[in-house]
DNA sequence: ACTCGCGGGACCGCCCGTTCAT
DNA sequence: ATGAACGGGCGGTCCCGCGAGT
């Protein structure tokens, strides 16, 4: 099985049926990380306190990663899994075109604005911007992953005559990017409770200017 | 002299012209925290490794903060100084009105795109969002007084008659932000080469959606 | 098990003869704490110094007792222990009464002259009597512990008809505590060599004062 | 002017009607070290700590005495001086013999009970017991000084015929000194309220053991 | 001449990531 | 998968000296 969303990058369990102890195990662990991470950031993950949310040993947990790096890779192909299964997958039962794209926009804010969201691809992309390593290379494969299906529902939408052909899709998914950032900003850091508003009011000016009206829509504009 | 951008919370001294030794290196270090600070985050920068880039003992810097805590709070304040000297002083030379507002995004969107600067109004909302404290009460104060100055000058071009008055200022504020916020990410976390542009466009139509068009322009629409 | 001398406080292990490496390193430390101690008082210890004693790691040494505090109870604990295994269970092995109490103050005395002892029960009350706190705490329970076994002793001397009946025990335990102390000052910190003696002839013109002569003991007086 | 009591060994101002600015300062500090050494003990005593209660830099008090070493030795030196004034002087006031004995010991536990007492000749006894050098020094000379004084007063109490000569005087000094100490100790460390009870009542028996009975009482013991 | 501001170096308690034997 | 231990680094505090200011 080979990831859906880029077809590429991140291989995925091949058996996904059957988990041995140890997988189990790992798994346990890497939720355990979900909530801490959701905390103290990916940056704050220390192998310590993940033993003690997962009620294992320090030893215990890091046997099954090796080094605190390589937890921070394995929490992000978690989180990349996570996302996908919840914003992706749904909005892939959408039919093509403006549809799916407004339902991916709008699950992915629901889950940016949701607490239990730990949303390292927004703060791990603060945290390790500069700092190169294979952490920041996992984050940005997955992110970019992410963002070429934005792009692709954008397309689609242009080839099924939804939205207009004379732009870029990376301009509109650039825009769209921006809004998904300051909700998160706004809502978790300046706890702005207007948040969402805007950025729903936001979106929908965008999808209008980008939207190929329907003839109804444009007698009524004279 | 109290700040102009808010003309009320932070305070400066009434006498820069002659610094004593102590503000002399006092500001030594904050410069060098500045940069540090622009690879490690705010949350990332210890004491030992500041004295390491400002060439000091730790507790050569440490007593002029008394605190990590404090220190953060003092790199919060100087890079809000920083800052106004360079975005928001300089878009004051312009008229009021739009002139004055797109100077103002466009400086701004120059210094975010800088590696040079530290990033701290984001990487700090990032790292502080679940951590609260005097650090992440100074750093909040520091972003909202900005934004009132931004939604100030959203409000002038309004009365200027530059912009339409059926949209909330904030909530152009909002979308301004959301193009600073992914111009950051795509810049300096994905690298993206092309970010800038696309923020540039982005911007361009943001202003031509709500400003208001002169006559000429209407017509030729057809 | 309970503690013998006050059937109250302090928990031993149930099974001493087999101690698995944990409790053996723990030992080896608190040893070497002991040594430690005997130098630069409780207040004084330190956990790099002790690992340096003990020729471990400061982790290594920090990991068994999760901080200082609970360090210093530990060595409190443990001179208790010592305490009691040189002298009050071989004092029971007397027989009741004033032959007991009489062994019982003379091995307290050789104890608290001798060099290799740490004294805190002296140090500590000194170094602790203006610093309340759990270690404090702990010190005056051992302490008082002791005390009471004196006192018992002191009024099985009286039940047994060896010493006089109208004085309070504690009066005498109070006497019996200020030749401990002023033999240790003299011996310690002064290092008067006559410490002992005086101590000595002090203990008995005390037990003398308070003990019921047999009949001879009376004639030969003139 | 020599000290009085020894006539020998810790030398005192010889001028001490008018005292420069630097006299004064210095022994502001040192009244301030007298408050602090109360509650922390003169191995306790820092320089910053000092400077904070004296309302001082701290350069200007390290530059009064060069050393924290010789900053403890000066406290000792002033402590020895207040004892001096408080107990030794008020006690030439009664007549030679045992009438100035008793006032001297009695000062001397009202002294050592007060919580103002820094008590520096005991906890600097225990502090410094295991740690030779200068501090230690002047601490043993201070005490001894005192001791010879309360010996002599003791070997004038037997010359003018109001105690025994067949005892030491060394003995006797021995025994006071002992209540003095497990008076300390019950009082400030157990905080046993009985604690001066206690004391006065082994001091009647102590000197009562020691005196010479005038005739009369020698009739009732047949 | 005396006082202070400023800075250095060592050390503290504490915690982290990591390893090895079990 | 665990328990014991290590090395290194953290924030913080100490005592102490140099040079500038009055």
């Amino acid at each position: 099985m080979v990831d859906p969303v880029s077809n590429t990058s991140i291989a995925f369990l091949d058996k996904p049926c059957t988990l041995n102890k140890r997988q189990q195990t790992r798994h346990a662990i890497l939720n355990a990380a979900m909530r801490l991470v959701a905390q103290v950031g990916l940056e704050g993950l220390s192998i310590g306190g993940l033993a003690d949310e997962a009620g294992m040993s320090k030893s215990g947990v890091f046997a099954h990663f090796g080094s605190r790096e390589e937890l921070q890779i394995a929490v992000v192909a978690h989180y990349h899994q996570n996302f996908q299964d919840e914003v992706f997958w749904p909005a892939l039962a959408e039919p093509r075109g403006l549809p799916r794209l407004e339902r991916m926009v709008r699950l992915w804010m629901q889950r940016i604005a949701s607490t239990a969201d730990s949303g390292i691809f927004i703060s791990g992309a603060v945290d390790f911007d500069d700092r190169p390593g294979p952490v920041r290379d996992a984050l940005k494969q997955s992110v970019r992953t992410w963002m070429g299906a934005v792009q692709r529902a954008v397309s689609q939408s242009q080839r099924e005559g939804h939205l207009r052909t004379d732009i870029e899709p990376q301009q509109m998914v650039f825009e769209i990017h921006g809004l998904i950032l300051v909700l998160h900003y706004d809502k978790r850091f300046l706890q702005s409770p207007n948040a969402h508003a805007y950025a729903e009011a936001a979106l929908q000016r965008l999808l209008e200017a980008y939207a190929i009206r329907p003839p109804h829509s444009l007698q009524p504009s004279h």
